[in-house]
DNA sequence: CATGAATGAGATTTCATTCAT
DNA sequence: GATGAATGAAATCTCATTCAT
C-alpha cells in the first residue's frame, strides 16, 4: 500500500498547484516515484484518483475530528469542538483542505460519488437540529446553517494561510472566529 | 465588438459547467458561432481569454455595486448596501458569480493580473477602518474581516442557488444573512 | 511601387533571420507597413513572393556587376572584375547575398522559375570557354568550374562575414582570394 | 532503438526534399511507421529532432573519417586522406552531406548546440596551423582556410550531384579537385 | 503487480488566404 | 488599390490509457 500513499501525496501536491486537469498522469506517476502504468493499476481512470483522493481526504478530516471532539455531551461543546478540531487540522493539513476546496468548486463534485458526503451532512443535521430546538442556534434553515459555517471556515482558513502567524496567535484566531459564529448563530 | 461578446458568453457557460481545463478552445469557438482561428484574433492565448473574461466579469460587479449603492452618506448604510447589491447581481448573474469563485481556486489567481482586484481591496480597506473607528465594527484586522465577510457572502450565494426559492423569500434571505453579519462584526 | 518596396524589404530581413516557412506573412505585412491583404495584391502567393525576390535581388545583382564590370576587353580582367566585384556587392548588401543563398539550398531553387539564372548561366559559359581556349584556364568541364568558383565566392563571404574586419583588410581579403582561385584554376 | 533510427531515416528524407518547415511532424511519423505520438517520445520538440539528427549526422560523418584517414603520420598525406574521404562518404551518403549543408544555411546553425562543430574546428586548426609551419600551406588566417576548404568541398560535391558520373570517373574528379585544392593553398 | 514504450485522439495555436467594406 | 477581421485547414504538441514484457 506503499506506492498507492506516494501517488496521493504526488497527486495532491500537484493538483493543489496546477490543477486537475492541468496535471498529467505522467507527471505525478514520475512524482510518486512509480511507473506510468502503475497508477493505472491502482486508479483504472484520472477520474477515480481524484474521486478517491477526496475519499480519503475527506474521511482522515471527519476521523480526526470525530476522535478529537471528546465526548460530546454538552450539544455546545460539541459544536465548538467540532470547529476547532477542523481548523487545527487545516492548519496542519493545509493542501488537503484546499485540496477540499478546489474540489467543491470543481464539476468533480457533481460527480456519482456523494456518498461519502452525505453521511456526514445527515449528521450534522441532526446536531444543528438539536441545537436550534435547545435554543442554541437561531431558528433558521439547517441547509443554511450549514452553508454558513462552511464558508465561515473556509474564510478563516484562508485568512490564516495568507499571514504568517506564530502557533499561538493561528489559536487564539480560530477562537476567535468561533466567539464571532457563536454569536451570528445564537 | 459582437464576436467577443459571443466569445465570452460561450466561455463563461462552458468554463462553469466544464472547469477551464475541461473545456476546449475549440468548442468555445463553435458554441460562440466564430471560426476557431477567430478566437485567437480576439485572445491570443487561451490563458488570456480566461483572465481577460475574470476581468470584464470583475469590472462588472464593482460597476453595477458602484452605481446602485446610492450615496454613501452613512457608512452602515453604505456597508449593508455594497452587500446586498452585491448578492443581488449575484443572482442576476449566478454563471458569472459562480466563475468568480471557481476563478479564485484556480491557479490562474496566482497569475500576474491581481492588479484588477488590488484596487478593490483598498478601496475596501478603507471603508473598513472607517468603520472601526466609528465602533460600528470590532476591532479586528482589515483583512480578517474582508476574508469572513467574503466567504459569508459566498455561502449565501451557495445556498441560494442550492434552493429553489421565489424572489420575495430569496431578498428575505439575503436580508437576515446581512443581519447575522452585522451581528458577527458588531 | 512603393508599397512592393516595402515589402521586399521587410521579406528579405525576416526570411534571412527566421527562413522562408518560419516567417509568417502576416509579420512580413506588419514590419512593412502595409496591412495584411496588401500583401496580396502584389504577390498571389507566398510562393511568389519568394521567388519575386530572388529574381529581383538577382537581377540586382547581375546588373551591378555588369555595370561595374568595365568594358570587357581582356578576358582575365574581366574574370577578375566579376569576381571583385560580386564579393564588393555582396559587402554592401549581405542579407541580399545571404538570401541567395538560402534560396539555393531550399526546395524553392527547383520550383518553375530557373529562366533567372539560366541566362546567366549561358553568359558565363561562353566567357570560361573562351578562357579555356586561351589557355587562361585549366582544361576542366565548365559547369565543373563555374560550381568551384561560386563555392569559392560563398566561402570568402561567409569567412568576410564571420569576421570584423576593416573595408581596407576587407578588399585585401578579397584581392587575395582572387589571386587564390586564379592559381587554383590556371 | 530502432524507431529512433526509422524517425530519423524519414525525417533526413523529408527535410532534403521539403525543407525543415516544410515538413510536418506527421508526415516524419507516418513514414517512419510510428504513431505521432511516438516522435514525440524521442524528440520533446520539432527543433529537438532537427538538431539531433544534425548532431547524429556529424557525429557519424567525423567517425568515418577518423577511421578510414589512416594514421596520420605526414600531414599533408592526412589532409589529402580527409578531404577525398569526406566527399567519398557524401557520395555515399548524399542526402545526409545535403543535410549538412542545408543545415547551415538555416536559422537553426545559429541554436545553441555548436558544441558539436566546435570540437572538430578545434581539431582542424591544429592540423592547419602545422601544415602553415611545416610550409605546405601558404600563411594565412586558418579560419580563412577552413572556410575555402569547406566551401571547395560543397562545390565539388554539388557538381558530382548534378552530373551523372560513373564511380571511376566520380574518384578522378574528386582526385582532380584535391589536386586544386593543393595547389590553391600551397 | 510493476514497468515504460507506444498509441492516437484531441488540444492549442499558427498562418496563408479571402473578401466585404 | 488598401484594409484587416475572419476563416479553417493544418501544424505542433499533450496526455490518458494500454499492453507486452
Amino acid at each position: 500500500m506503499d506506492k498507492k500513499s506516494a501517488i496521493f501525496e504526488a497527486a495532491l501536491r500537484l493538483f493543489v498547484e496546477h490543477g486537475f486537469h492541468g496535471t498529467a498522469t505522467s507527471l505525478i506517476a514520475k512524482e510518486a516515484g512509480v511507473a506510468n502504468g502503475t497508477l493505472f493499476n491502482y486508479f483504472p481512470t484520472k477520474d477515480e484518483l481524484v474521486l478517491g483522493l477526496y475519499a480519503a481526504i475527506k474521511q482522515e478530516l471527519t476521523e480526526y475530528v470525530r476522535i478529537h471532539t471528546g465526548n460530546a455531551e454538552d450539544i455546545r461543546d460539541f459544536m465548538r469542538s467540532q470547529f476547532l478540531t477542523s481548523l487545527f487540522w487545516a492548519l496542519d493539513n493545509p493542501l488537503k483542505f484546499h485540496f477540499i476546496q478546489q474540489f467543491h468548486t470543481s464539476p468533480y463534485s457533481s460527480m456519482p460519488n456523494a456518498s461519502v458526503d452525505a453521511e456526514q451532512t445527515a449528521y450534522h443535521t441532526k446536531i444543528i437540529r438539536a441545537g436550534i430546538k435547545q435554543k442554541m442556534l437561531r431558528n433558521l434553515p439547517v441547509d443554511f446553517i450549514i452553508s454558513l459555517v462552511n464558508s465561515h471556515t473556509f474564510g478563516v482558513f484562508q485568512y490564516l494561510q495568507s499571514k504568517k502567524l506564530s502557533k499561538a496567535e493561528q489559536h487564539k484566531l480560530i477562537e476567535t472566529s468561533y466567539e464571532l459564529l457563536k454569536k451570528m448563530l445564537e
